[in-house]
DNA sequence: GCAATTATGTTGTTGTAACAACAAACAGAG
DNA sequence: CTCTGTTTGTTGTTACAACAACATAATTGC
């Protein structure tokens, strides 16, 4: 196993490469590979352990009653999978995990991780931090894109996106992480309306852009 | 403090009365007492506590940069709030939470509360456990709820949740928890529109329904 | 410099979902 | 039982977002 690559995963974050040759060992980890393909983990069963993407990349599927399926997330290298289903004992998954290359997980045991041993293990604390900070880090991403999207007007979604990055930067000038494109898949709408809604409100005068740089007038609001 | 209470709530699940009183000191728990309209907490601050609402109920506003705003979520009794940003140290609040109510809220230090004590508590780890998964099921019913969101279409949106539901019952015939209007909200659309869906789905013989019983029919694939 | 490719803005058309208004079914209270 | 209110289904109409097709930057490569 590649410690050194784990100690740049979040999940690993602030515990150095040597101390954890001996957690992994502590918490019962062992790694698998998988070829492109391979179903990793599959709906209706229940997972006890999480994964940790060390090389290559997986797909979430969910498949529908009707025989169709969606990718709907992708996980890299690096980032972790399952760890909510682990969470809650019994949960069964309601999609399939699927490798979208040759890859090799890392599964770590959830009630090993949770419970810290009685033997030599400062770090587990460090872990746990971790890993609820990611948690708590997906969740908070989601929260805030299904707060953008609640409004069904392309329009409002836009003010509600920019409120919270002004609010973000703490400026009412930002930059904005996006390009258009993607920027009209994160507020789920098309392109093309995105960009044409911009222009109109900058015409209201409620805010001006150029190319990522926005800026919130304060003065035009209610019209 | 009302420890049969907290011993009741998903947080302390687990953990009886006896124990709570015991813990709370060594996690330097106190409670605050609220008027109606009192802010909690507000935007732009950071949070090293979570709170367990007590008594009445409060609720999570979002301001926009223009002045409007509104309420994005509301937490009732016994359930849980900032968690996400206590859990990740110096994030900024992106709301404020205001009591909806007259309440009382009981705040939980998070580094306490991941730091399993060297003395006495068993039930530190049972805690720890309780919060995960209590940020586990939070994430999930978001992620599935935006994965049946993602879709524009009505039809689209209700086959992914029907799908998701059979999925979860286990079975093509199941009750769901939502009457019309409630079903319209959580996917996001109108509720005429979704009625009138759903009869134009039973008569293309994709399902049957009555009431809240759903039956989907397997033969009526790919029209 | 220019071509080639991508990103963005503009315009019209079309489909569809929101909306409004109403009908029908159902529930509970008096 | 009627009266009232709630939930659900139906039917137009209308607004608006998706879509397609194109124009105009802006980037990249040679």
């Amino acid at each position: 196993m590649n410690f050194f690559f784990l100690s740049k995963t979040i999940l690993f974050h602030g515990i150095r490469e040597e101390e954890i040759s001996g957690m992994l060992s502590c918490l019962g980890a062992y790694e698998k590979q998988y070829r492109k393909d391979d179903i990793i983990l599959s709906a209706g069963s229940a997972v006890t352990e999480l994964g940790l993407v060390e090389s290559g990349s997986v797909n979430v599927v969910v498949n529908f009653y009707w025989g169709n399926s969606n990718i709907f997330g992708h996980i890299g290298q690096g980032d972790i999978f399952a760890e909510n289903y682990a969470a809650i004992p019994g949960r069964e998954l309601l999609c399939d995990v699927v490798a979208a290359e040759d890859s090799e997980v890392l599964f770590l045991g959830m009630n090993k991780l949770i419970s810290t041993c009685q033997h030599v293990c400062p770090f587990h604390r460090r872990l746990i931090q971790n890993l609820l900070r990611l948690s708590a880090m997906k969740s908070l991403n989601l929260s805030t894109r299904m707060m953008h999207i609640a409004p069904k007007a392309i329009r409002e979604r836009l003010l509600s996106y920019l409120s919270e990055q002004a609010m973000a930067k703490g400026s009412a000038h930002f930059t904005i992480p996006f390009s258009r494109q993607q920027l009209a898949d994160y507020l789920g709408v098309d392109r093309s309306a995105l960009s044409n809604e911009l222009s109109k409100m900058q015409k209201d005068g409620l805010i001006a852009y150029r190319k990522n740089e926005f800026t919130l007038n304060e003065g035009a609001a209610r019209v």
